[in-house]
DNA sequence: TGGACTAGTGACCAAGTGGTCATTAGTTAG
DNA sequence: CTAACTAATGACCACTTGGTCACTAGTCCA
């Protein structure tokens, strides 16, 4: 065993192949702008991960780039196409679907990395975000507000579902994603019993927002 | 009319009384940092004001106590003692109690400065968020927590509201609070009908919270 | 064993940062 | 009109930032 403990002092200068390098500064580089911010410095990073500053560079021509890529590993490529099927399987009763389908999300989602980025980026206006969030938009907040337009009113069929009915929906998603947010951004203690959460939070939903729903309608209607 | 229109050039020196330009640089630098983040510059923030940057310094002996104070005017001071008054009016239905209370909490809420700083503050882990959220916790998310479990169970009276009880009302919470995050954070185009979002978010909470919480009460018991 | 290849570094640069201070110039009371 | 008071400034300091580059030293093949 050649490499093991060197009697004179410190790690020596460590010798990785390029791409795992790369990877490890990648994920460094998430953990670290996610806890700190995107206005985190390359040296600290670099102190971080043990190398010099100077490398960072050789691998980065910018540190825009280094966060370019942040970004793209943490949101693109993180939809998993499962959940369509899970939220659109017709055979499952519309309970059991935004509970199964919201507990996978909140899995993948209640991470620091991917909250604080997220939030980090919303704030400084970068415009994954907004993509993001239309991805959200149609993938999940239109689908639910067509299902929930169908609970209120089973003998309608519209394809698209109203702005009441879209605003609701988006409270379902806002709430269940103010849980991660309230832990990693606000830094409460928050329940960890996810499924158990989402549950509640579904079962008032289908119980309360036909009910408003046909409210809204009624009385946009009538003036 | 001494003042009016210098012939020579640029906007010479204004000499102001110290009072107002203190609340200037305070309002300036409100807007400023909620913008920007607290990392933005002095500097910069001076050039904004169309003073030197060392004209700041003369009134904030730091940058964090310029800081401290633009918290300190955005929150505290904030909360509206009236607000306590309609939020525990026993002469009024729990519904139009809420949709009245959070109407007007929403509307004080709903400004940029407001929460972007609230963000930026909680992802910086400053104090002052956890403190405010405190302060939510025990005006706001309990006391609604305790009328929802009267109208879950209206023969049982507990002081203390079960967990769940108040993670409903969390979610409540949320789901309002998130109207303004879309809009200020994420910059979505979203409704600016306060009351009507209110009023829907509202009805639907008072619609389905009950049954959901009956429902994770006894199926927590029969465990 | 010795070279060639190249991952990794230290020292450096220009631009920007928070913060200081001697100096300048509006304003007003006498 | 003048002198005194003090709001406001420009020039400066030490330090940090993103980024560059000539050099150093692991590793592996001949």
């Amino acid at each position: 065993m050649p490499n093991a403990e060197r009697a004179h002092t410190r790690t020596r200068r460590k010798r990785l192949d390029p791409e795992r390098r790369e990877t490890e500064i990648v994920e460094g580089a998430s953990r670290y702008f996610s806890e700190v911010g995107f206005d985190g410095s390359m040296r600290d990073l670099a102190a971080r991960l043990g190398i010099s500053h100077a490398l960072l560079f050789r691998y980065f021509p910018t540190k825009e780039a280094l966060v370019d890529r942040v970004y793209e590993r943490i949101y693109l490529s993180r939809w998993d196409p499962a959940w369509d099927a899970i939220l659109n399987d017709e055979g499952v009763q519309p309970v059991e679907r935004l509970v199964r389908f919201y507990t996978h999300y909140l899995k993948a989602i209640d991470r620091p990395e991917w909250v604080r980025t997220f939030v980090y980026g919303g704030l400084a206006g970068v415009n994954i975000n907004q993509r993001y969030l239309k991805l959200i938009e149609r993938k999940v907040v239109a689908p639910v507000a067509v299902e929930l337009s169908r609970l209120a009113r089973p003998r309608e069929t519209r394809a698209t579902p109203s702005g009441a009915a879209l605003e609701l929906s988006w409270g379902l998603h806002g709430e269940i994603f103010y849980l991660p947010i309230r832990r990693w951004v606000y830094g409460m203690k928050v329940t960890t019993d996810l499924e158990a959460f989402v549950a509640l939070t579904v079962t008032k939903f289908l119980e309360g927002a036909p009910a408003a729903l046909r409210n809204a309608l009624s009385t946009a209607a009538a003036r």
